[in-house]
DNA sequence: CGCGAGGTTGATTACTCTCAAACGACGTGG
DNA sequence: CCACGTCGTTTGAGAGTAATCAACCTCGCG
């Protein structure tokens, strides 16, 4: 297997490497599974899916629909709409499905029509941190295509996901033939710019259970009140560790303001959830905590 | 001075008195001073600067330098750009100029020409943690013109600055007719959002005093080995406290990696400075501290 | 020469990360 | 259908970083 790692190695910039290793380890598995992944993802993946064919003209539709709901394509020429369905390729991904890596070219556009895509970083030290979690209608790549650089985090579906596939230098002759497509991907880098910052201040002067409030509320807003994510993925977007999050849950439960199922979160009164952010921490003895 | 405040009061939005309210506190300045300050620079600067007339060719041939030097407007139509110099207003602003506050109307386009601008934000604890030095050929505002948003951050100068204002819905003409100009804003946010979320991985991976080495390395970068730079803006850049920065410059100082000057950090070396940045608190023993 | 802003250093406090252990839920394969 | 392993959740204990508070020093300026 020594053979395999050299040849590898030989193939792949230092980074590249450095990320493959990192990411073997985070996930304990070993680099020969992880390649056999790999491939097996790959190679149901290359070929067309398979509900083409008869269906074709339903997913154009579809894709249109699609395309419709897009806010990154307000305002763009419906003719140039109806060509860029042609070169799309709508796919259907199983859950856990990587869709790129830190450093990779980017070859497509994605605009996701259904399930939930995470985009992440992972730290040297191993720690995942999200950087957002996206659902239909939202998009990933184009910043990073219109900048001319390469995918700076990893991305990867968090259940079964379908999601539409435009090729990077079609997406490019689109967009610099529709001023409003670039215009829209500057207003949500803007706002993704000052999110994070927002984010950023948050960190260093909020506690870790109201930042995990706030992420609480933020899903809410998005999802509704059943958020179907565990603890490490609220912990990832709260910029925080899976105890942590489970600390402030359960108080949150105490204090009536969430519900927890195994895997999913309800938010039952959004008032007590951002008024009952006290700090807490296991000192400060919880009211109610005892049975 | 009560009546002056309600009659203030009445005619602000409760977020704009409540940041006024921070910032005299944050300056330990009264309202009064604070206004009459205030009224003082508008005075002196509303009506057009006093180096019109007989300079005003010298003016707009600097003026189109600056453009030239100006990375957001690359690629724009020179006859597009020879009408926003008619538009232009060249300024010359003192120190501790204040240019925004959040929530305030984007009312210019600004590109600065010399000095520095500091953007920033306060949080509610009064703690203020800075997003930006803008210099030379840097701009600000641009985004959130595009956005049509509202200005989300403070911004001020640091020393005596000159500056270019483009009315807002001139640049707005200006940049729909080059779409080159949007695609560099959109290159630009999205930078910026990769390096704010890089930041954020930092603060809550690395120590404070990586950090400090961060800021000092990237500083070096952009502005040479001397580094002009209070303690506090370099604490506001890495998301730490004045405190915080000492310690880590003294440490840094002994180890031989820059020399420090009242006001001033000159980086003598910067393998050091990314090599010795081990972790030292007050309890580890910082080797050579003893005189 | 005194004042004020900025720089330095010390002591304390507390938040939360890390490590650890135990338990519950879920899916798979026998 | 049950045993098993895995994953997610929960809770505890300990330790370390850095913010805060406080005091003192230093420089530059009038």
């Amino acid at each position: 297997m020594d053979i395999l790692e050299k040849k590898l190695k030989t193939r792949l910039t230092s980074q590249q490497y450095q990320n493959l290793k990192e990411k073997c380890v985070s996930e304990s598995i070993s680099i020969e599974d992880y390649l056999a992944k790999l491939v097996s993802q790959d190679v149901t993946r290359s070929p067309l899916p398979e509900n083409f064919g008869d269906d074709e003209k339903d997913i154009k539709t579809e894709i249109i629909n699609l395309f419709n709901e897009c806010k990154i394509l307000d305002g763009a020429n419906p003719s140039d709409l109806e060509k860029l369905v042609e070169v799309a390729e709508y796919v259907h991904l199983p859950k856990r499905k990587i869709i790129c890596h830190v450093e990779d070219v980017c070859r497509f556009f994605y605009i996701i029509a259904n399930g939930l895509m995470k985009v992440y970083k992972i730290s040297p030290s191993g720690r995942e941190f999200a950087i957002d979690i996206l659902s239909r209608g939202e998009t990933f790549g184009g910043g990073r295509i219109i900048n001319g650089s390469l995918h700076f985090a990893e991305a990867i579906t968090i259940e079964d996901t379908e999601m539409v596939l435009i090729p990077k230098n079609r997406f490019l002759e689109f967009s610099s033939l529709n001023p409003q497509v670039i215009t829209n991907i500057s207003i949500l880098e803007n706002n993704r710019f000052v999110d994070m910052f927002n984010k950023l201040m948050s960190i260093l002067t909020d506690t870790a259970y109201q930042r995990v409030v706030q992420t609480l509320t933020a899903l809410m807003h998005k999802y509704g009140d059943t958020l179907h994510f565990n603890h490490k993925i609220i912990a990832e977007l709260s910029g925080t560790t899976s105890e942590t999050v489970a600390r402030a849950m359960t108080h949150l439960k105490h204090c009536g303001a969430i519900r927890l199922n195994y895997g999913s979160v309800q938010i039952i009164d959004p008032i007590k959830l951002s008024r009952d952010t006290i700090k807490v921490n296991k000192n400060t003895k919880i009211a109610g905590s005892q049975r």
